[in-house]
RNA sequence: GGAGGAGUUCCCGAGUGGCCAAAGGGGGCAGACUGUAAAUCUGUUGCGUUUCGCUUCGGUGGUUCGAAUCCACCCUCCUCCA
């Protein structure tokens, strides 16, 4: 369940509500694939970073350690011992990601194992079922994310696949949460708009969806490799077709800029694996703009990451001893790092969701948008 | 004292007459990363006025059109024998 609290311009201050509590928005989902956070980050550290939603994928959970795995030891939620909302994606990105292992037909998608090669077989219908074992809050529907650049033709031909397999993730994602033995029969499912590049092909696909019975809609299939300004533009052209009581979610993006950017045209979530792969490769976010931890000119810094920051890294370690540890291949040093940078995103988000409180998102975003995505000056 | 072996650019290490400012690794410096096959990948790492010039392969001298590579002597280190 969903609501718009307050609204300045198109952008939205809301909440949604599913089975592990309610999500305050604009959020960043914190991204933990294998239902971890790389860089040696769990559950519990992601409450004391104040993440709303953790976020897994569907294809490497099935894979290691099976869904099976997983729903016997009571569904993802107690395995990895969140409480809190989750989602999971539904293995749609790897169609895309895994483009060198795969062979998509109209019933679903055959990939190699990145692990060790076997065949395995996806569809709608086996995603669901995953998604269904691994019982988190919301559910996204299989779907293929397109690579960039894509013929028209194809883009029209994957789209109304899309669409045809999204009728059938709902009617299965009904047929499950329905049986007995279900982890969370209140799981919710979001439906998912694709198109590429071409805006025509998106606004028809997000017109057919909107009229299909999701709990959200979301925006796939940008940030991959487009501009980021055509990616401004897909979004300017989708969101009037999403209906508004519903939530909207512009999937794996992005950088801060690119948060504020689409939180200004109306979307409510997202996740994205930037802020924990950059940290784990020295780059860090401040309020002033990055920096990478890595460079020499940190080698004798006894300041914070930020100073205005109250992560766990930034209340007892000085860049000095971030740089050493990073230097030096120390797990410690990805640990920080990650805490850090995740703590910087879902703050952002505290501070976009303030400002719209107060009427001054459009301050908040001339101030910000660009500069938290550009190294610090001097 | 005797017999062998070795000294190469920040380090390790390849190179035995021209295609060598010198492979490869490490380290250093910098960059990339957008629903995670990523603790990964890329660039760079003698100097300069940079399609060219200069200095450099333990030292000095020599052979040669040309030497890190061949010769002589010297210095240093390692192994074995006394």
């Amino acid at each position: 369940m969903f609501r718009v609290i307050k609204q300045e311009g198109r952008a939205r201050r809301g909440e949604f509500t599913c089975p592990h509590g309610t999500v305050q928005t604009p959020v960043f989902m914190n991204v933990g694939t294998q239902g971890a956070i790389k860089g040696a980050v769990d559950a519990h550290d992601l409450k004391e970073i104040g993440c709303q939603v953790e976020l897994s994928n569907t294809y490497h959970l099935h894979l290691r350690p099976g869904d099976q795995v997983v729903k016997a030891m009571g569904g993802l939620h107690r395995f990895m011992d969140w409480d809190g909302p989750m989602l999971t994606d539904s293995g749609g990105f790897q169609v895309f990601s895994l483009s060198g292992l795969r062979k998509i037909t109209e019933e679903g998608v055959t990939f190699a194992s990145h692990i060790d090669g076997r065949r395995i077989f996806m569809g709608p219908e086996e995603s669901m079922a995953i998604q269904s074992n691994l019982g988190s809050d919301i559910a996204m529907a299989f779907d293929e994310c397109i690579e960039n650049p894509s013929p028209r033709e194809y883009v029209e031909r994957s789209v109304d696949r899309t669409t045809r397999w999204l009728e059938r993730c709902i009617a299965e994602h009904r047929r499950l949460n329905a049986l007995p033995d279900c982890v969370n029969p209140g799981q919710m499912l979001f439906g998912i708009n694709q198109g590429g590049t071409y805006g025509d092909i998106r606004q028809r696909h997000m017109e057919q969806i909107a009229q299909l019975d999701c709990d959200g809609f979301a925006i796939g299939g940008l940030a991959v490799g487009e501009p980021t300004q055509v990616m401004y533009e897909m979004i300017d052209i989708v969101e009037p077709c999403m209906p508004q009581e519903k939530p909207r979610y512009l999937m794996g993006v992005g950088t801060p800029s690119n948060i504020i950017e689409a939180v200004a045209r109306g979307v409510d979530f997202f996740d994205c694996v930037m802020p924990a792969r950059n940290a784990r490769h020295g780059k860090l976010y401040t309020w002033e703009g990055t920096i990478n931890i890595k460079n020499e000119k940190y080698k004798l810094d006894p300041r914070p990451i930020d100073p205005t920051c109250t992560c766990p890294a930034c209340r007892s370690f000085s860049r000095a001893y971030l740089r050493h540890l990073l230097t030096s291949g120390e797990m410690l040093a990805m640990r920080l790092a990650v805490l850090h940078n995740l703590h910087f995103y879902n703050e952002l988000m505290a501070r976009i969701r303030q400002s719209l409180e107060e009427g001054t998102f459009e301050a908040f975003r001339s101030a910000y948008s660009g500069k938290l995505d550009r190294p610090v000056q001097g």
